[in-house]
DNA sequence: GTCTCGTTTTAGAACAATTAATAAATGAAA
DNA sequence: TTTCATTTATTAATTGTTCTAAAACGAGAC
């Protein structure tokens, strides 16, 4: 850390007044006549001063700092939430602590702790799901936190989310009514509330239409799946008929279209793909992805929003944010 | 922020020591027999005490926190950076406060004096360019500053890079090889010191190998080429004659490969590229994209690291870090 | 000239830790 | 038992702010 050249003690002595006042500038406090307000503003300027915000969150017990939980900054579905928590954070002028935690309950527990050992005024966390004991730990502490596209299973935490058992209801919906009767499912942790959600919402839009729903092809991929894994699973896909999936992620709907276009399966007349993360990602794919449009930034951002009214203690009305979405649909259905 | 339930004090009177040892058992000073150590542990665990990294950082004037600037989150080279500064950041104990700047100087020097504010430790600072307003105000801090993947011209501050020069001549030499003659360079900021570099590479390879520069084939493309620029682009990449490209950025690369293809134009039959990030893009384009293969977490990781030196004020053989890179040859090159 | 009352300003106590300086306890050697 | 060095623990100052209670000020009423 610089050495605190100057403190607010010095700009008190040389404007001769008391440190108090000081603050009070500072702070934009209006209880100080204008010709000294002036006067300690032209000290402030010329001594350099800036205010040291530790200090300040000691003695005012608010550090105008969020902690925010991330599993991958190198995942565009969680850091284009970032980029919209960020935004709003810094238009309410609170400073952000991001951390990894690769979706690690251990880890999240880790660097929740730091985080609030750092004396945030808020936290948001977004993991792929949420463990008993991050929310155990969560729950512990009396700092607010807000979940942001992460579902919580008992729904008592603050959330941010889209209705995922709808979306991918209506994504399903698409492609039966496309003609297909076979239809995947492809999640990562398809254990989780949020999977479990949208496997939801998969088995109603099946049964609705008079399929029969074959937990078979409900299909667990690793996040990255590798070119062997997604050789592996197209084949796996061709020979039980498969002839469209929902995907859960924009990197497996990708590997997948890829891998379809490799072994010569046309998207999407002989084969139909929509995925569900709407990341930077669906712009580059060729043919374009067919997606759930997720507004990725916007839950990040109205995640801030809600952080900052706990924070202040405002009244707010609703605790448990469901955006809307919609389907787009660009080249991977027909 | 939470209000702090239990104090270092509370655990002292608790333990029937002085808060001095207790603070000492936290620190893990050794002078403290081990079995008041172990009374203060057990009570530190049954109150559930948790430090105040606040005071701790007023009092002892070392915050742990470390100040990362960054353009975008949502850009996967700088969260390829990222992701290494936070993990080195996590391995040494340190926090990560994150600003993202846009590139816009203007909010470079806003995040940058917020976060000093904060009393970080340290900065990290990466950017498109380094201006020289930025430069000036990170030399007037006397906190540490490394930049990472951002490029000093007067190369006086603490720095991890690659070659860029050499690596994008040895890129446009592998195009030579391959028998073209008209070879795009395409860039965003092609006025900043990274590109001026990358223009010199490419401007050393071209004349060496006895074919004329052609300033006009030196191309700046916006960041997010939509389909019009990308039309538009390769219209005259192909009027112009142009039958390779070496691109500064894998977005722009990727945008320039569909709609080369869309287009009708093979590659790399027809048209060859080779890209210079090596972000995880290039894993999803087909055909796979021939790229310089930057060690982009090593970047940030080493960036990490030297700071650690540098605010420990441990001595520091290199103060300019070049990392080494290769050229990874894909599907867009024969 | 004094009193009143609202506006400014001050002094100094928190805030929760670290860290000298110092004191007490301990233990080995004389 | 005394002495001295070493280990262990305490006291109290310090960090740079905010914030509360009280004081000073100044204008208007009497």
């Amino acid at each position: 850390m610089a050495k605190q050249t100057v403190t607010i003690y010095d700009v008190a002595r040389e404007a001769g007044v008391s440190m108090a006042t000081v603050s009070r500038v500072v702070n934009g406090n209006p209880n100080v006549k204008p010709s000294t307000r002036k006067k300690v503003s032209d000290v402030i300027d010329r001594l350099n001063y800036r205010p040291n915000a530790v200090a300040r969150g000691l003695a005012s017990k608010k550090t105008t700092t969020v902690g925010v939980i991330i599993p991958d900054v190198t995942n565009l579905y969680f850091s284009s939430l970032a980029r919209g928590i960020d935004d709003i954070a810094s238009m309410y002028n609170y400073n952000i602590i991001l951390a990894n935690s690769d979706g690690e309950p251990t880890k999240e527990i880790k660097v929740l702790n730091t985080i609030l050992a750092q004396q945030v005024d808020g936290v948001i966390f977004m993991g792929h799901q949420l463990s008993d004991e991050v929310r155990k730990e969560i729950e512990l502490s009396d700092t607010p936190v807000v979940l942001a596209g992460t579902v919580d299973e008992a729904n008592e935490l603050p959330s941010i989310n889209i209705d995922y058992r709808g979306a991918t209801k209506d994504s399903t919906q698409l492609l039966i009514d496309h003609g297909h009767e076979k239809i995947a499912l492809l999640g990562i942790d398809i254990d989780s509330k949020k999977q479990k959600m949208t496997k939801e919402g998969y088995k109603e839009a099946i049964e609705e239409s008079d399929l029969t729903y074959d937990e078979s092809l409900v299909i667990r991929t690793s996040p990255d799946l590798n070119l062997l894994d997604a050789k592996e699973l197209v084949s796996h896909l061709i020979e039980q008929g498969v002839t469209a999936a929902s995907v859960e992620d924009d990197r497996i709907a990708i590997s997948l279209l890829n891998e379809l276009l490799e072994q010569g399966v046309k998207v999407p007349e002989d084969f139909e793909i929509i995925t569900s993360n709407n990341s930077p990602l669906i712009n580059i794919s060729r043919p374009k992805l067919t997606t759930l449009n997720q507004p990725l930034y916007d839950l990040g951002a109205v995640a801030m929003r809600l952080l900052t009214k706990l924070m202040s203690k405002e009244e707010t009305d609703e605790l448990h944010i469901v955006l809307p979405y919609k389907i787009t649909e660009n080249e991977t259905t027909k």
